[in-house]
DNA sequence: GTATTTTTTGCAACCGGTTGCAAAATTATT
DNA sequence: AATAATTTTGCAACCGGTTGCAAAAAATAC
């Protein structure tokens, strides 16, 4: 079928060692050997079995790819600029969805079976757990969008959740909300834990804030529109909203449009994340912006050097947010 | 570092055979061998190495998931699909992102050099050349999403583009609107050209319809809100426009707002995809849905039965579209 | 031109598995 | 119990590469 090193190293005449040397970078052969294999080579079409070479190298150049988040728009980003990054760096996605029915434990014995160099976990809500069951195999490992720890035992590439909640409070503030409510994602996230914390720090430090809080059910546009048309049917709703990402902002507002109230002038809404939709004119949402390219090219670059140093000790590195401004909360008040 | 065939054997005091066939099913082995061999395996934790088997079997079971298509919202419930699918057959999806600047060539040699046991390309705009590159290395490919044709000379699933065409201008017509645009996505392609055919031949079997077209740079909301503005600018438009797709639409439908008109009763709007976020709430668009769960599925049993016999000769499946009526165009005229 | 150093090359073992074949062990038959 | 048929097991070669080591070749020194 394919043509082999042995099929090269004979139309040559020469050995199999020398054939194998001009395709390993870093090895030595004479411009003449090098020559007359390559022409083998071409007139062949021979290139060299990646997967055989692992087998003595004990690099495959594949990273595992896993994330639990393949409805989040979001992640369309994500998965692109992981993609193209690996690539970039002759590194191979090996994608594993591990949506709810997929096994956590036989994923990752599957992708020890793959010997991949390394994995990168995609994921705010995979429990931490899962990522150490490679860090335990040997296996450097990175968790992109994982919660901050001062003391990490693992790599992790996120956002300061407690300080974007602290973010969102404050940017209210500034537009001089009072009556301020929480409209968290699930409940159990840690996200959600850490943006609340954070939130409600801000907020304890001005008293005329009054807060009142709740979460949805999950990260979607259904759960966010649920949410708010149950705080728009209750006695009396807040001045603005903090919500847990975008898509759920995006519900909101079309829970509080077919109410018939306006945006920003009856109720205020700020998200998290700003994902390419949530610019779009139509929407034009103002929300926290999670630096998800930095995000991104962090934890690839903290990736490679860990190819190369599989003993570096865990780093946990943050990138910052920043408030996009946009039309979904009013102007600062002037006083 | 990873416990290996020899080391269970060793602990096992069996041959290395033996612990071989307890791990590949439909080999022959003794209840008693295969409790002994067990034992040890688990005690050391052990567990084939794929690559390794491969050189042997030439199956990696690896699937090549080529697309070029990492922007359109779709895409992120695409590879949802995919992945899942491939994972409960026991394949694994090895991501290749062609964007622009990655060279194709490059990458299809790339993914024969880690043995893929197949690949799917995912894409409507793809060149055909690029699929061939694999069936000519004898590699068994599908195209999904591609242009359907009556003597494909490779497997193809997707829809019938003229028919979808065909049936977006019988759904204007039935509505009563005679005064008629074609939004297309960017012109080149083989899906806007299709889907033009069919619009444009179903409206010249009613004589009293008039044809207003033009096209749109990409498929993206900017795009569409930009021709769309375009189109409004000029001395007249259209009653409604059947756009390229559902991102385009819903650009088109933010441009409609802007100026101030209302949809349907001014103008009205159907697309072609139905993406998650058309059935939200706020944009309720009327859409003409492709399939993707359908395509997809059939891409994989393709594939799958491809794998079993890879002389299969190519067939083009085409899946059914259907007009799914929500509030962008205006009820149907009674008379 | 010979001796020495350096570079290039090939041999053979190895990476971690699978598998055809024949010997050994079981099981069935008489 | 002896023989035939069947199943289980281990040996050794192989999959497609890489690499340490020593021999061969080329380059440099004297």
């Amino acid at each position: 079928m394919a043509t082999t090193l042995d099929d090269v190293a004979k139309l040559a005449g020469v050995s199999r060692s020398a054939v194998s040397r001009t395709f390993t970078d870093g090895a030595s052969v004479s411009l003449k050997m090098r020559r007359k294999v390559e022409k083998a080579a071409s007139e062949l079409g021979y290139s060299p079995n990646f997967l055989a070479r692992s087998l003595t190298t004990r690099r495959t150049k594949l990273i595992g790819l896993v994330s639990d988040n393949f409805h989040n728009p979001l992640f369309l980003d994500v998965f692109d600029q992981f993609t193209r990054g690996l690539q970039d760096r002759g590194l191979r996605p090996l994608l594993v969805n591990l949506s709810a029915e997929t096994d956590a434990e036989s994923s990752a014995q599957m992708l020890r079976q793959y010997s991949v160099d390394g994995v990168i976990v995609a994921s705010s809500t995979l429990p931490p757990a899962f990522s150490k069951t490679f860090r335990d195999a040997g296996v450097p490992v990175v968790n992109s969008f994982g919660r901050y720890s001062s003391d990490p035992d693992m790599h992790i590439v996120g956002i300061d959740d407690i300080e974007c909640g602290r973010m969102a409070a404050h940017e209210l503030l500034r537009r001089g909300y009072t009556n301020i409510g929480f409209l968290g994602g699930p409940e159990p996230a840690t996200s959600t834990q850490d943006r609340f914390t954070g939130f409600q720090n801000e907020l304890l430090r001005h008293p005329q804030a009054v807060l009142s809080y709740s979460f949805a059910d999950a990260y979607s546009f259904d759960a966010g529109r649920k949410e708010m048309q149950r705080l728009l049917r209750g006695a009396s709703h807040s001045e603005a909203y903090f919500c847990g990402d975008d898509v759920l902002s995006i519900g909101a507002l079309s829970a509080i449009k077919e109410a018939g109230l306006n945006v920003p002038s009856d109720i205020g809404v700020i998200g998290v994340n700003d994902m390419q939709m949530s610019g779009w004119q139509n929407i034009n949402l103002t929300t926290i912006r999670q630096p998800i390219g930095q995000i991104i090219s962090v934890s690839i670059e903290l990736m490679v050097s860990m190819l190369e140093n599989p003993h570096r000790s865990p780093e946990a590195r943050v990138c910052p947010c920043t408030v996009i401004e946009r039309g979904t909360l009013r102007a600062p008040q002037e006083n």
